[in-house]
DNA sequence: CGATTGAATGTTTTATATAATGCTCAGGAA
DNA sequence: TTCCTGAGCATTATATAAAACATTCAATCG
């Protein structure tokens, strides 16, 4: 469901209806009003999306795209050590999650509206952040500061370690600054235990070097 | 607040209102019913609590305590080393609030109504489950299994690292074993962290010593 | 023939009326 | 004085009617 081949309407469609969905939020927008912003009839709405929560659903399809595509940046950069791109990429994934509970409203409740009715986007949308965080892990792997095994799987963990920071369920005012320095403290744990684990192969690696000698 | 302060009259308030909301759910029992119950009127309700969502509060707060006395059951365990206690520590946890959700979920509706009023006593449960885990690693720390410095502030970080396997909200049928296998996942590295950090406590003290000699 | 329309349809929201409930308090019983 | 009652008030929940809505499709258009 890649927008690029979305026909010129469907285009169009989207375009009205994303601008409705950010300023009047998915229950107060019609299709009837879709379909007046783009000079059409309902019925016509129905010949390029299937119905209104798939209009949605690729609203928020593009939206999560450009966050992942936001995390992925965390890759390119050259300044910036695994471990520290490690960091950047949570401390990334809980700003992203704080503004879009903070700032966009209309945004968030559509994203839970829709989560309501297709469980399983939820899934896409962490793989589609498990394969950023693989890669860095990856990465870090072979630059020897991570000793990881079984790169999706620990992305699965430490998308677990940080479910707290990430998830909407419980930000408050105020809170930002507090759940950010206990997320710094998750971090730098989960990479002590990373430290461990690159030694204890480094030791392994010399023991059965000192084996076969 | 503690229980056992109660006077003989609202203790049997407390009773009779506790086996309706087991039963029926906070929402379908009324203040009539727990009189009648009570074989009193409900104004008299009045002299012993302030509101229904007091009893209710009342009621899981034993409910909450119960839990606590359980978790705290572990760092009795003559058995289990300090690591090992940590991670049953959180496996029972995860237990615990997947049977809160998964087999009685009148007590899970009454706990979410309970913390859309009274959003303050969540953080009394945390902290109390904070004071449990602040022991274990005391005594982990004393035996030298952990290099921790602030208990109080390792424990809250621990707490967040677990969050989404205590956190009610996405709680999917079957999932259960899914989410034991990722907690433990989980645990594993937040101990190869505790590792790293007690071997370099280790080192530490070793060229400290080997200075003063 | 493919693209579009808009009235018709069944469902969902919303507005309204009605009943039930949480809570108070003036007074009564012990 | 202390404990308790229960009718009364204000609020909340439930049931019902009305309006709005998403979706469909036979008919129209280019």
């Amino acid at each position: 469901m890649p927008t690029e081949n979305l026909d010129e309407t469907a285009r169009q469609i989207l375009d009205a209806a994303s601008r409705r969905f950010l300023h009047y939020g998915y229950g107060k927008t019609t299709m009837s009003e879709i379909a007046k912003d783009c000079n059409m009839s309902t019925g016509n709405l129905y010949r390029y999306f299937p119905s209104k929560l798939d209009i949605a659903e690729m609203f928020v399809h593009v939206l999560r795209r450009e966050q992942v595509a936001n995390l992925r940046s965390v890759l390119d950069r050259k300044d910036l050590k695994p471990r520290e791109k490690l960091r950047e990429f949570f401390v990334l994934k809980f700003k992203i999650a704080y503004e879009r509970f903070h700032d966009k409203p209309k945004a968030y409740e559509l994203s839970s509206e829709l989560l309501g009715s297709r469980p399983k986007i939820a899934l896409e949308w962490e793989n589609a952040e498990g394969r950023v965080l693989s890669e860095i892990l990856l990465e870090g792997d072979a630059q020897g500061a991570f000793a990881v095994e079984d790169p999706p799987h620990t992305a699965k963990i430490l998308l677990d370690a940080a479910y707290r920071f990430t998830s909407p369920a419980v930000f408050h005012e105020g809170e930002f600054d507090d759940l950010a320095t206990e997320l710094n403290g998750v971090i730098d744990l989960v990479l002590d235990g990373f430290s461990w684990r690159a030694a204890r192969r480094d030791t392994d690696k010399s023991a059965a070097a000192g084996l076969s000698a």
